[in-house]
DNA sequence: CTGGTATGAATGAATG
DNA sequence: CATTCATTCATACCAG
């Protein structure tokens, strides 16, 4: 009932459109807007702060759900739940079944993209890596803080190795704001014997 | 508990990174692997692959993904949960101020071909927006995260220009449902002033 | 409280 | 690479 005068807690963590909010993104919508670009994003984002906080994401995440959901009709209701007996339905595909098998054992994009782009000559390849990567901890749940500082995750001794090659190979370049770091491929220790690539490590004997 | 933690509906027919691959992953992310030859998806795959089904594919498809987000920095929020439900005790965004992050700093938008014809397909997002989240600073590593500007929310207000813009609008020629109308941007709630004319209205003058 | 539903957010999977 | 589509996960909220 309080459609009006936005919600009722404006509490914290996602956001929770005004009703004013909806109601701008939802005339651009039906205006055919659909796919906002960066600017229009900005503007209708700055245009909805005058009702309340909003950020660029929002909006975009607005259009892009909205649209989606459209798209679909919320006819896609799946897992109608009915989990009937728990005995039987065992299974429960209902199409994907087996699931990823079957998935067209496709090879690996190889045969495409890679074979134009970044399949060139391995020690050549650089890469740039701006500043940091938010690389958020991901999965934010427990972790048996198995502090592994250095990847003991590779059965073999891969990891670390990697990362020291990648620090080894990497150097600054333009030391702008970006501040990026150029990995070239090849050893600026040592100057030499480029490791074929960032060659996670040396394992490359065992499956070479 | 938890052991399976956030990924649940373990079905599906993507693939769904389990803790250990997104680390691995991220590791070699941050190692300054941005686009993994051919090779090296083979290899990480394989590796991976110790730590539940994988393909090379979905290794492909993550250093793309992650290397095209790391630019607009999709800001990821975790949960500042606390928004305890019923509580009704008048929360006031309840301590934690990362609910409202809102420090985005807009890289020139005009920096691509986006701003050029605006009768062209829609060039969207890009929001280039930069906040400052914990974890950048945590994972800043060279250099001592000099404060990142984090330009006020916006300079508020600059909508103004932002209805000189309309033309930017018009566009969307996208064959299908489009019914562009008129659409009014007044202010409902504050019934305010100007209505920051976003309005596209006119500019069916340019699609139709 | 509890479950269902609408929807914000995240991210895997493409496509050009 | 830049963008977009498709799914899925996580919440806010409301009904019962």
């Amino acid at each position: 009932m309080e459609a009006l005068s936005g919600r009722v807690g404006v509490k914290c963590g996602r956001w929770n459109p005004t009703a004013e909010q909806v109601k701008v993104l939802t005339e651009l919508f039906r205006a055919g807007l659909r796919t906002p670009s960066t600017e229009q994003i900005q503007r209708i984002s700055t245009h909805l702060s005058a009702f309340g906080k909003v950020e660029s994401r929002n909006v975009f995440y607005w259009f892009q759900n909205h649209k989606a959901r459209e798209r679909h009709h919320h006819k896609k209701r799946r897992r109608v739940a009915s989990c009937s007996p728990d005995s039987s339905s065992n299974e429960e595909e209902s199409g994907r079944a087996a699931a990823e098998p079957a998935d067209l054992v496709l090879q690996p994009p190889e045969s495409k993209r890679e074979a134009r782009g970044y399949n060139h000559h391995p020690r050549i390849m650089t890469c740039y890596v701006r500043e940091v990567t938010e690389q958020e901890e991901a999965t934010t749940w427990e972790r048996p803080t198995r502090e592994v500082e250095t990847l003991e995750l590779f059965p073999l001794k891969a990891a670390y190795d990697l990362e020291l090659e990648a620090d080894r190979f990497s150097r600054y370049v333009r030391g702008g704001e970006q501040q990026c770091r150029e990995i070239s491929f090849f050893d600026v220790a040592t100057g030499r014997d480029p490791p074929l690539e960032l060659r996670l490590c040396s394992f490359d004997r065992y499956l070479v």
